[in-house]
DNA sequence: CTTCATGCAAATACTTTGCAAGGGC
DNA sequence: GCCCTTGCAAAGTATTTGCATGAAG
């Protein structure tokens, strides 16, 4: 089930190395998991998806899995109003996300444009991006055709 | 000191006159400062700022104020890591966030081209925006130019 | 005098950390 | 055997809520 996630195994164990850590049974669960899901997930989305593996894990190796990840470059954390989202990272180009205030649907989009608009605003003031969230809310097209619109 | 926020006062007042609820020293306190400050307060920020002029208001009439001001349409929470800042709302079109990882300074900005590109593209998928949140996160000029660079 | 405002303390959430036990090399 | 991994419980934060008191209309 666990498809070609080749590049991002290379990238974990070369960070577990430089950290002195290595792979475990339960951290490559819940880093499978993770990866296995396109979603955006919540600490607790992943740790119940986990569960149903493996019901044995506890929240705490999620959580630790999870930061791993984000430190390992392979997921990136957004920060949603009351609850933290993970996403994946790798090969992907900056992109940026639209949020659902109905049913909390997320899409996402990237535009070359907007990244180079950025860069050259960034220019502009001297400042080097390293990465960047963006979050557009609002209400999606099936949320606004079931009365979402007349809010 | 408290300049013309007749406009923020007046919107606050029909937002509190809709919910039954009514101005109050305390209240008015936590508002102009607020109002006063043109940075992006975290709680504790506009807690230690309200607290130089009156040590008396508590923490809950803080948060209870901002999430007032929130719901008035005033102020807007910026989900930081680890913390929330808000910032004014009132008059200032959608803009962006420039976040230096190194000092913590925040830069705004806004592009006309990158509201617009974000229209087309809500509009391609059926979305319709009600606000937005845009960090671009990075170094700013100074701590490249002060070693950050190197990092 | 009825309702709103407020501080304090308690209650929630969410996340991290300490520690003892288990597992991998 | 040594060090990493992990679950559980405890400790931290950040924020909200219950309640009794005080203020406003």
């Amino acid at each position: 089930m666990q498809r070609a996630f080749d590049d991002e195994i290379q990238i974990l164990e070369a960070h577990l190395k430089l950290q002195g850590l290595n792979r475990s049974s339960r951290r490559d669960l819940v880093v499978f998991t993770f990866l296995s899901s396109n979603k955006h997930l919540s600490v607790d989305d992943l740790y119940a998806l986990v569960r149903r593996k493996s019901p044995a894990i506890g929240r705490t190796t999620v959580y630790r899995t999870l930061k791993l990840l984000e430190n390992a470059g392979l997921a990136q954390a957004l920060a949603l109003k009351g609850e933290t989202r993970f996403e994946h990272v790798l090969n992907r180009r900056h992109h940026d996300h639209f949020i659902c205030n109905g049913c909390g649907a997320i899409f996402e989009f990237s535009s070359d444009e907007i990244e180079a608009l950025q860069e050259e605003e960034a220019r502009r003031i001297g400042f080097r991006i390293d990465g960047h969230k963006h979050q557009i809310f609002g209400q999606c097209g099936k949320c606004l055709g079931s009365g979402g619109g007349a809010r």
